[in-house]
DNA sequence: GCAGTAAATTCTAGTGCTAGATTTTCTCCG
DNA sequence: CGGAGAAAATCTAGCACTAGAATTTACTGC
């Protein structure tokens, strides 16, 4: 069970990396910060934090401040040497590689988005089209930043396709991931920079991690065209070996559910059903040129208390809630954070879906809520993650050249 | 995401911690080894494992072999010391504590059962008589070991039940768990052993972790009277805040499985409705009386070739299948291993069942097993787990005195 | 300006670990 | 019997860490 840890360094070095670490992850978000403030975050003797300051100093992650009083809450006593991270010591890159549009932003080690472009992109372009859409919006980012590309040192890539680590590679298995995920992690090989691809359902879940509440397991549920989950259990994200954990197809087999297609997808397709049948005389909805039509139009509707519309967005939510009753029904989760692009107008039909949650939980303590993080969720999972990655091989890697 | 070390410790300690309990892994379950052997198996230095090997002998785990040379393959060079573990050095207990029926076993630390009991249980029985029954089959076992209470130090008590960390206890949200965990954490207080409780079905995974072949995501699904699954995530168990990963009521929203009955209680129930429909002419299942018809007769007779019986089956393997397929789909196993009092029967169905999968899943890389441990799985992982802990608490504890 | 006090830093001794040099304890072989 | 050779144990120096003593630096009140 316990399949205990790496055993290869040896136990001094690791200590050591595991303290500075902390330390840094101390630092790493908040204001200039105190070795004693830091003696009591890390529980480490002041020595070792001082020690641990003066290398990071040295390597060029923090810097020492003087203005030792200036700013501390006391007057007496020695003055503290105050410590500040250095939040523009390297440029990381995040993308959102989705079918039909790539989003890149250029970020500092804060997660502080510097600049960003974005590009359209036909969901049936190939595998090169999809390499040089995603080269084009970082090499625009990176310009529209006044930065060059010697100050990135990481860059994650998030697209819609499972990321496995053992057995058959996900592309193997099925030409749509081959497509999503055309060879993206050697696209930065050139330039130096650690380059990471991950899913796009667990980059979200990396972004609402800090809005989790410290809840150690939760599901980040992308609804868009099609479902997608992150799932976090003991605090940590988990992928499985193929990286298929949190993969929705199953939904199939789901009561109620029958298809793995998403809540945008289900609102356009049952309101257009509607029409076709002639369902919905009198409503807002037969205004709209039906090749238009799609889920923004149907929850506008559903709002302004339009019938049809509101059947459709009942549906979504009986949908929305037995999803949400299978993934907390087995997995014990503490919340599902619905999010991704449509979230944002989702609200009543979540708040309709939590009330049906009874019908199918035994014991419902799953808590169901929208994520604020708008639409870009998945691109700030990734420069979170890649911030993530940065802090994590800090004492590895020296700090890029400046300017 | 990372939710950082428990911090509270001072480094040093934390590593010698560690290291011991690595040694004393290795030393564990084998053969005497030298310090030379663990050195390579541990990649600590010598000075390292000599200082740990005589501080363990000290404690008492460790006795110190000098028939050096007598064992080993060599025959050149200063013989070495060796160190063996002390299997008998103090016991475990192992409950299932299941709800017809509570099984006790007494073993030492390598595991090995040394004495059992188990006595019948009437699933109506109250608070009171669970307990004085885990009492008795304990008490009834380590006296039939010819030991002592002092001689035990840790009890694992397996339930039909969520065992949770965080919010509502389970017994508070439900009272056939508050029956079928009467309070049985403090049983054993007067006696100091420490004593844990936890689900059945986990118990049945942790016994099976050995048998995974290092699958680091499995699930051990227990099929009896109800659908259970204990669940192992990169190679650790995963519980859930409330201990209800992989609880499976919700199974009841999943198409063609629609309640969470196990495949011993569908078993009978499907073969007596086809009894009591008349359709079951010429079966050799119309022999047995219908009060008395069971899982076991229904299994047997389809391997006969009963027809009846053989349609039941397909319909076990149909619903296995599905759960599986769930299960697999939502989590990215690596195998499902079907175990519990049944699965020595269950041959045919899971042979079945694997043959449905690509039904389901569209990327069907999870492998569907019997377990070989037999009826006791759950009593076994009870004793693995008291003998887990016992090890990773090994420097706390002072060995209890001899016979 | 000088004690008194507070809060930081620096210094010191001690522990656990590592790496490598040295010593011990064997067998083998002339 | 007395090396040569091999493998283990022991010794030594050095590093990271801790705990606590000594020292530094500054403000406060007289």
């Amino acid at each position: 069970m316990t399949h205990g840890a790496e055993a290869t360094t040896p136990s001094t070095h690791l200590v050591r990396r595991l303290n500075a670490e902390r330390v840094l992850q101390e630092v790493w978000d908040g204001e200039p910060v105190t070795a004693s403030a830091l003696m009591a975050a890390t529980g480490l003797a002041r020595s070792t934090v001082l020690a641990l300051c003066r290398e990071l100093t040295d390597r060029g992650w923090l810097v020492e401040l003087d203005d030792a009083r200036a700013a501390g809450a006391y007057t007496k006593g020695r003055p503290a040497l105050r410590y500040a991270f250095r939040p523009d010591a390297a440029l990381v890159v995040g993308v959102d590689a989705g079918q039909h549009r790539v989003s890149a932003a250029v970020a500092d080690l804060h997660g502080r988005v510097v600049a960003e472009e974005s590009v359209h992109l036909d969901p049936g372009s190939d595998a090169a089209a999809r390499r040089a859409s995603v080269l084009d919006a970082v090499g625009v980012a990176v310009a529209r930043a006044g930065r060059t590309d010697r100050e990135v040192v990481a860059a994650v890539l998030g697209v819609p396709a499972p990321v496995g680590t053992t057995g058959v590679p996900a592309g193997e298995r099925n030409p749509f991931w081959a497509l999503m995920n055309p060879g993206l992690e050697d696209l930065f090989a050139d330039r130096g920079w650690d380059t990471v691809v991950e899913n796009d359902a667990n980059l979200a879940a990396v972004a609402e991690a800090e809005h989790g509440d410290g809840a150690a397991a939760y599901a980040a549920l992308l609804v868009g065209e099609r479902f997608g989950a992150g799932i976090v259990l003991d605090g940590t994200l988990r992928r499985g070996p193929r990286g298929a954990i949190g993969e929705m197809r199953i939904l199939d087999l789901v009561e109620g559910v029958g298809r793995s297609d998403g809540l945008g997808a289900l609102a356009r397709d049952e309101a257009r059903r509607r029409l076709d049948a002639g369902r919905a005389a009198g409503s807002v909805l037969a205004d709209v040129p039906r090749d238009r039509l799609d889920a923004e139009h149907v929850l506008a509707a559903a709002g302004a208390g339009d019938a049809v519309a509101g059947e459709v967005v009942d549906g979504l939510a009986d949908r929305l809630a037995r999803v949400c009753a299978v993934l907390s029904g087995l997995l014990d989760l503490d919340r599902v954070i619905v999010t991704g692009a449509m979230a944002p107008a989702l609200g009543p039909v979540v708040e309709r879906a939590r009330a049906l949650l009874p019908d199918h939980l035994h014991d419902p303590s799953v808590e169901v809520v929208v994520s604020d993080l708008g639409p870009d969720v998945v691109r700030t999972g990734a420069v979170r993650l890649a911030v993530e990655h940065v802090r994590s091989r800090a004492l590895d890697r020296d700090l890029p050249a400046e300017g």
